[in-house]
DNA sequence: AAAAATTGTTTTTTCCGACTAACTATCATT
DNA sequence: AATGATAGTTAGTCGGAAAAAACAATTTTT
């Protein structure tokens, strides 16, 4: 069992749709995958071999599709990548949804793990460090945000951050 | 000019390649490129080809490489792509330097401009607002920044922040 | 200038992931 | 149960990007 090896981008989208599917619809028809992906319907089989023989899913001809256990815990992790990548670009940098789901398409398959972990962290601090709340978030927002500012309009800001965590 | 014609993710590291090599050594070397890139001399040259097709470098058998005024602004930009990718891995994620380097190399690729610029613009924010300074950054950084914080903790902190703003 | 070493190119092969088209199995309807 | 519709598979092809091996040009060394 070789830990090492790791997936191409395109199984992994794979993975994470067939997981997406079978939470969606209890079950993955090789249909809505290509549709999901797509491609074509004659495109899928010999990925879901592929898949198949590296123990991600259970498949055979013309049965359903169904996550392994191994698989699924890849497929989760995917997914959630996708997740946090999203809600950052939509939440925090205020990203336009559609927009925002092709970029988290991408980016998901971008960082190694002890990156993505410290990646989240990042995020979670920002969420929860009352230096950055709602405030400060739609600061960023604002259009002006970028603007030089005045030093008392910074201090104002930073006393009425400190009254809200009294 | 077709404007919206796309380069593939390996055409985008070609350039960014040649850019490298052209500032770092005054000319681009086949087979620089090839190491750089980790891949054989003998593939390099197809691609080359292709790069010059497209009006990206000047390129003839045998001579040196150079980046043509549209290929250069390519390059340059993602260049700076990687740049600020890695800046934020290194300076504010703390990722060690090989590390973040590679992760990158695949982020630079993953972005439409408009997220991009609106990414760049929040690293700014975070660069410039006070509420977000050194010891802000250190106080994620530091190992206990995700533990839970006494209410007083943050008080304490804020009011500092405030009185280096003063 | 000749020999040797280095660099660049060509050609052929391989792998991946998609497509098309034809075919087969399964399901739904009557 | 027969018919047609839908879904899945097979086989062959293609494009992109890299590899390997053989060859050609260019430098370097002497």
């Amino acid at each position: 069992m070789d830990k090492t090896k790791q997936l191409s981008e395109s199984l992994e989208d794979y993975l994470e749709t067939i997981l997406e599917l079978q939470t969606l619809k209890t079950v993955a028809r090789s249909k809505d995958i290509a549709e999901k992906l797509n491609i074509k319907r004659g495109s899928v089989t010999g990925m879901l071999k592929k898949l198949a023989s590296n123990e991600l899913i259970d498949y055979e001809p013309y049965g359903y599709v169904t996550l392994t256990a191994k698989g699924k815990k890849i497929a989760t992790d995917i997914r959630n990548r996708h997740l946090v990548f999203k809600d950052f670009l939509v939440r925090i940098l205020k990203i336009e949804e559609q927009t925002a789901n092709d970029a988290a398409c991408r980016m998901e398959h971008a960082m190694d793990k002890d990156t993505f972990k410290r990646f989240t962290d990042f995020i979670k601090f920002i969420d929860t460090c009352p230096r950055c709340g709602d405030d400060w978030l739609s600061a960023f927002a604002s259009p002006k945000a970028m603007d030089d500012k005045k030093a008392s309009e910074c201090k104002a800001c930073i006393e009425n951050c400190l009254k809200s965590v009294k």
